[in-house]
RNA sequence: CGGGGCGUAGCGCAGUUUGGCAGCGCGCCACGUUCGGGACGUGGAGGUCCUGGGUUCAAAUCCCAGCGCCCCGACCA
């Protein structure tokens, strides 16, 4: 491709609107434009580097066994209603009526769709296994599209979903898609962290995400480096922090009703009565389906509602509003405590080893101090309520574990059959029985593997491409544009570079040298093929190194086969 | 939805405090000189100062309402 002939608006300057630095990358190279929050145009490098990332998932899916094909982001919604996650869902499904009146949502994803699909067309377990997938625009309306293409309304999904006779085949089948992750992530360049996860509103059982770690990832993850275990912080489990169950301790006196004016936070009860926020067991009201719980944690510690809601098996999980709270402790928000509560009362283990802690007193600006667990009040269960800190341990083996933001590219579950059930996905067996489907699903942000490559691998000057998804290959920069040799020498380069199979991109503008090199270095090609007059003189040209910024003389005339050579090798890995 | 910031030429911004000709840099167009890391000179084009309303002789600037964008939080697959 020439670059007079494609549309590459640079920008020179960051642009207002990003803050993430692949997002202002993306940007500056030509790469997306915002329409909208959330809503962005792939400019033609952006939409050639999108093409190339799809291609390496769908050689990685086909390769694995997944068959690809094409629903409609169309769908009636009663689908939806029939496996309750219409409910679910909520907002974040975009509806409306069409001219008849029919509810229709466009689709956030197709586990419905899939199931719907593979119910009418499968019948027996020689049918079996089987796994589609396609590669499809998704519609999500986000409470906060972030950081450019990173969390946006509209994306480019693969989303797989595998059937199976049972669930041994079904892990077969989990692996095979597993492993097919794996590969794409290598072949992208990203360094990707597959971790333990909860499946969320999907259901199941397991799942796995796969996890680019970034400053801007909006998920957590827990990793040991002593045994590789690598979870989601909304999963990783607490093990071995109560060095002695002091419940029921009478080591202090009486409860004692203390004055917070105004003090409802843990820092500011902690400041005010001066005692550290390890001394204060919060007490959090949660509406758990149609029941009210208490849960308690200690004050330095962070609840986990996804553990939580799991243990209690709630449907729906949240924070009880401030009327409830008023109703359930008989105080303001900020004040609650365990002592004289009746309802359920849930606290994590590490609220087994206080004693003498601070608890709200159920009554605006009052707090009680010398309350322990056990003596002044009870707790209906222990659980492990909590998210997991740096201070804490490796679940698995005890050693010390890092957490660290990541962003989510990708995620696969063990879903069972509650799809199948529900929408009477089965087949007969052998033995002539009627069975439901064991499936799996898989998806990837294609998009977002643009943005963690570039949000993992930049530098001052711009974005660094691995071969495999870079716009182009190499670039050809001839300096001069009125020197007929120069410019004959990498026309000549350009077009031997493409009859070998390079992806070539040739800067025939009208730019001076700087602004060439410049551009080059920001959109990030790997290789720059530069024939300028000083080493053309000596018959050379020169090849530079995006990734090392090495830069190496080349015989003009072997260079098209050391360029075709390099980049080969690039392909390989 | 709560908190904070922003909205002025294609892009990045100043001007708003204290009302008085619509500015700067980059980019763009023409010509000339340049030509190995965002060249230089001369000349030029380009504006709904986010929108609507109000105050005023006069509003980018003050007041009211709304819209949009970004960040933090809440939420989330």
């Amino acid at each position: 491709m020439r670059w007079s002939n494609t549309f590459i608006p640079t920008l020179k300057e960051d642009p207002q609107e990003a803050e993430a630095i692949s997002h202002k990358l993306m940007v500056r190279a030509g790469l997306v434009r915002r329409l909208a929050a959330g809503a962005y145009t792939y400019l033609p490098l952006g939409y050639k580097i999108l093409k190339k990332a799809e291609n390496i998932v769908r050689e990685e899916m086909n390769k694995a066994g997944a068959i690809e094909l094409l629903m409609p982001a169309l769908q009636p919604v009663d689908l939806w209603k029939k496996t309750g996650r219409y409910d679910d869902i909520g907002d974040v499904m975009i509806k409306y009526k069409d001219r008849h009146g029919r509810e229709v949502a466009l689709g956030p994803t197709h586990e419905e769709i899939i199931t719907d699909l593979v119910s009418r067309e499968v019948r027996s377990y020689k049918d079996l296994p089987l796994t589609l997938y396609q590669i499809q625009t998704k519609f999500r309306d986000e409470v906060r599209p972030r950081f450019g293409i990173v969390r946006s309304c509209e994306f480019i999904m693969k989303d797989a979903y595998s059937f199976d006779v049972d669930a041994e085949a079904m892990e077969k089948s989990y692996k095979k898609m597993y492993d097919a992750y794996c590969r794409i992530f290598e072949r992208c360049g990203i360094p990707y962290v597959p971790v333990e996860a909860d499946p969320g509103m999907m259901g199941g059982t397991v799942s796995h995400e796969f996890m680019v770690p970034s400053d801007i990832g909006e998920d957590r993850i827990a990793s040991c480096l002593a045994c590789g275990y690598a979870a989601s912080t909304e999963v990783a489990a607490v093990k071995g922090v109560v060095s002695e169950d002091k419940t029921g301790a009478e080591g202090g006196s009486a409860p004692e009703e203390v004055s917070t004016p105004g003090a409802s936070t843990v820092e500011d009860v902690s400041r005010f009565l001066k005692v550290t926020p390890a001394d204060i067991i919060k007490t959090l009201i949660y509406v758990a389906d149609d029941e009210t719980v208490a849960v308690l944690i200690r004050g330095d510690h962070e609840a986990n509602e996804t553990k939580l809601k799991n243990s209690l098996k709630a449907r729906v999980f949240e924070l009880a509003d401030e009327k409830k709270v008023e109703e359930i402790t008989g105080a303001a928000m900020g004040f609650s405590g365990p002592v004289g509560l009746s309802v359920k009362i849930i606290a994590d283990h590490s609220v087994r080893g206080m004693v003498n802690a601070v608890t709200g007193a159920n009554e605006k600006d009052k707090h009680l101090s010398n309350v322990t667990p056990g003596k002044d009040f009870d707790v209906t269960e222990w659980i492990d309520a909590r998210v997991i800190t740096a201070d804490d341990v490796c679940p698995k083996c005890g050693g010390s574990i890092t957490i660290k933001n990541a962003i989510e590219i990708g995620h696969t579950f063990k879903l069972g059959t509650k799809y199948s059930e529900v929408l009477g996905a089965g087949f007969l067996d052998k033995s002539g029985k009627q069975r439901p489907a064991i499936m799996g699903c898989y998806g990837i942000g294609v998009n977002r593997i643009l943005a963690s490559l570039i949000e993992t691998s930049n530098d001052k000057n711009g974005i660094i491409w691995p071969v495999s998804l870079s716009p182009y290959e190499v670039v050809v920069i001839p300096l001069k544009k009125d020197d007929e040799g120069l410019v004959n020498e990498a026309e000549g380069i350009y077009k031997a570079l493409k009859d070998n199979g390079v992806d070539v991109l040739i800067d025939d503008r009208e730019k001076t040298a700087g602004v060439k090199f410049k551009d080059a270095d920001l959109i990030g090609f790997p290789v720059q093929a530069v024939i300028g007059k000083k080493s053309l003189d000596q018959g050379k040209i020169e090849v530079n190194d995006r990734i090392s910024g090495e830069k190496e003389l080349v015989d003009a005339d072997r260079a098209v086969d050391y360029i075709r050579d390099r980049i080969e090798g690039m392909r390989k890995g």
